[in-house]
DNA sequence: CTTGCCCACTCGTCTATACGAGTATGCAGG
DNA sequence: CCTGCATACTCGTATAGACGAGTGGGCAAG
């Protein structure tokens, strides 16, 4: 192992910057710079006390600005380590494409198997409730509706966990309140029952998760997620389906295409 | 003031939850119930530590766990405030159409006119660069681009900060390389020049912002940053330019409409 | 060889204390 | 009246020490 001084340097007595910033700094410049590698151990707490003549909870201290920011995390009884970054999932926004309806198989696993990860579905929940206020109002002031929720696992971990709520009118007594409506998903059952989709709008937002949002996508710290609500409107102009979906933002891009006119 | 027992209740020791989880699940919830309300101060540190019975260090450590939740931010000398919610800005997937480039003044301002807030851009920069590795690839191999870097403002809060990058050939010696590119902004000029746009493709990721953007962006922290990269493309499938923004996450919801074609 | 325990090393939690620095308020002196 | 300082309250930073708990390697007993 490389001495730590070789990859470190000092503290600076004279700055004004606070000691555990500056530790942080250094830190932080060695990962960038690829000294620690992704999934490396760092120094343990320990040794940068020694090598830094600091109080264990000021080295504490850089470490949590570090992991606050999403760039290390630290295992109990192992170590800190330099987070890897997950492969991404890209959603491109032809995604729904009546084209892409045709097979049996959901759009999650038939992609997911293609990049080679193995994809899994759990939390199967299909149950008719009262729609809360952003829902009833996306959805044209009805009462109650047919959520439908389901997670979303990349070999293993969860990724994403969307809620599709719809209108009772329209889902009750369908295979839409089945739990698996069958190929093509519930927006090919939409068409079939009339419902002639015409177009998606998809509202965007960043966050730092709840609790419980960190729980369910098993989320380290410093992972923020993107909240995407997707309406889908029928060609009478209807909004047929809103669907919630919140996801583990180190594993996804958006991709959208606009056109210029 | 109402007396702390009657907002946050006691810790339970038989729990084997940690003592200052304890506490920031108690603060959550109060903040969550509105208890304590949008930019309001919550108990301090001192009376924290009286009322629990535990370490100034303890509750710090709740703060902290908060903080990163981007739920409170605290203020020296003042005290731990809940953290208020900043107006978002609204981006419709049509702010790029022809129509909108009729009039001189940029979109931003406009907009933000209509809003009723003050809009501000600073930081300009327009100077020739060696494109990056990402940027090289992104417009098709070329070695040398224009950057134009900008930085917008909300009422004096920076929300956004953004870089567009062309290949020489298209921008040197055209408005384009001015620091004021006239109405209707580069995609105007562009057009002008002989580029008709065809379509912009959006790549849209969520990250913690680095130490540089938390800077330039004054963002608190426990505020995830929006990347959002644009590239354009003109009739003949040529990519003319690409727009890497930055954004505070906690003031944009992006929108977008997709055809269910 | 395998099992099981011990121990060393890791991070997690908590206490107690000290001093520094930003903020607000009130009071004394001009 | 108003200026300016003292003061009390706020959070920020840092030290030193203690114990708990997860991990993994080595060693001893079977």
């Amino acid at each position: 192992m490389t001495s730590l001084p070789s990859v470190l340097g000092d503290l600076d007595p004279t700055s004004d910057r606070a000691v555990f910033r500056q530790i942080a700094d250094q830190l932080r410049e060695a990962i960038d710079r690829g000294r620690f590698k992704e999934g490396e151990k760092l120094p343990s707490e320990a040794e940068l006390v020694e090598h830094y003549g600091v109080s264990r909870m000021t080295v504490r201290n850089s470490f949590s600005v570090l992991t606050g920011e999403g760039l290390v995390h630290a295992e109990h009884g192992k170590g800190v380590f330099v987070r890897p970054r997950p492969p991404v999932r890209r959603l491109a926004s032809d995604r729904f494409a009546r084209r892409h309806r045709e097979q049996g198989k959901s759009a999650f696993i038939v992609e997911a198997d293609a990049a080679g990860s193995h994809p899994q579905v759990d939390s199967l929940e299909v149950k008719e409730e009262k729609a809360s206020q952003d829902i009833s109002t996306r959805l044209g002031s009805v009462r109650r509706v047919l959520a439908r929720r389901r997670r979303y696992l990349l070999d293993g971990k969860p990724v994403e966990f969307a809620t599709s709520y719809l209108p009772l009118d329209i889902a009750r007594g369908t295979p839409i309140a089945e739990p698996n409506p069958g190929p093509g998903g519930i927006y090919a059952r939409l068409e079939e029952l009339g419902h002639h989709l015409d177009h998606f709008e998809e509202e965007i937002r960043a966050r730092m998760p709840s609790p419980t949002e960190v729980k369910t996508l098993r989320l380290a710290s410093g992972v923020p997620v993107i909240h995407l609500v997707r309406t889908a409107y029928d060609t009478e102009g209807r909004a047929v389906e809103v669907c919630d979906t919140v996801m583990a933002a180190d594993a996804y891009v958006l991709s959208y295409q606009l056109p210029a006119t």
